[in-house]
DNA sequence: CTCAACAGACCGACCGGTCGCTTTGTTTCC
DNA sequence: GGAAACAAAGCGACCGGTCGGTCTGTTGAG
């Protein structure tokens, strides 16, 4: 593996961990044994080293929480596939994200330094809510979900479920309270099927 | 109002907006039109500065959530009050808190700079948690809210949604957002009542 | 006069970032 | 094939500036 990639998996699992402020370069190039030139010859400055390291978080969010999804037709599968991956592969994954979901953790503070970035996150967000809302439609159009359901806030709920399941677990790291909050909102989505 | 009182007002607004790492005490003091002196005065260090300014937010959070709980008799009629006190009285509280729910914001920094604060924090939310199950509990108890509905996974989704409007509203500070939000977790307790 | 409250100069440590140097690997020429 | 020539990668001392925190001096109320 290169420096480069060392570094920016380091700089993801600091940044992650303990904000954009209270990651210094320096400790980032200590935990890879590397030094400040090594550094700078591949970032120009550290915000540009965090905008690799956000991109490098996409790239993992996608990877562990899509997987598998596309195999499964009806659309509720997929969202319950989403959650169980959230639980066993995305935010349990202490060697790229010892510090949890890096969206939910910095989407305060980005939005305050760097109004770019936070509105980049805050997308993220929506396409998130938007994909979700999208399934629950698909699966109503096919008359498999009760016509009285409101896809809008039975998504909204999921949506701002997942993201409070990060929160929970990025404060207390129990696996335990995890796998009960997920399994809460996959019961939720079995309830809504027919 | 005293020097002291002005400073923790400003050190939670910004603490709560910028973290810990990403707040200075010279941007606190400059704020108030202070000095070093003034603030080493009231307080030994930061961190001193910064734990007082979280008791500040648990009064706030408690003054401004749950206004109005007592008079309502009905237990779901109380978890919709908090709900609405979060959307009208606490999250958009520009004055005390700009930067949104100071406790969902540094929940990660704190856990890992200073895990005895972390700890405090997350002890909050579990408290939250058992609020929300023992009021659904209750009125379960009281036979109006089907006997089928599991109180715990109804908890755990009101719970982690809460959290996760305070997630999109720090991040996005969209008003028209939270009220949708906070709408289908309204419409959510509505609907599980007989 | 006294003493707590406050102001602001000052300190060492550490921050992000630069620069000159060494090392390493690749290309080129015979 | 082998050595010279070059470019890129990496190193670490160093820079100005800011950090949290200290200390001395001033001030104003009782």
């Amino acid at each position: 593996m290169t420096l480069k990639d060392k570094l920016l998996m380091e700089a993801l699992r600091q940044f992650s961990a303990k904000g954009y402020s209270g990651t210094s370069t320096s400790s980032i190039i200590d935990a890879v044994g590397a030094s400040k030139g090594g550094l700078y010859n591949h970032f120009p400055n550290k915000e540009q080293l965090f905008r690799e390291a956000l991109s490098l978080a996409r790239k993992i969010w996608r990877e562990k929480n899509l997987r598998g999804l596309d195999h499964l037709p009806r659309p509720t599968d997929k969202l319950i596939r989403l959650l169980e991956n959230y639980r066993d592969n995305y935010l349990t994954d202490t060697l790229n994200l010892p510090g949890g979901c890096v969206f939910v953790n910095l989407a305060v503070e980005l939005g305050e330094e760097f109004p770019h970035l936070g509105r980049e996150v805050h997308e993220g967000f929506v396409r998130l809510r938007q994909m979700i809302e999208r399934l629950l439609h698909e699966e109503k159009a096919a008359g498999t979900l009760g016509m009285d359901l409101d896809t809008g806030d039975a998504a909204e709920l999921l949506f701002t479920g997942i993201l409070g399941v990060c929160v929970v677990y990025s404060s207390g790291k129990s696996t335990a309270t995890l796998a009960r909050s997920i399994g809460a909102l996959c019961r939720y989505i079995e309830k809504m099927r027919l």
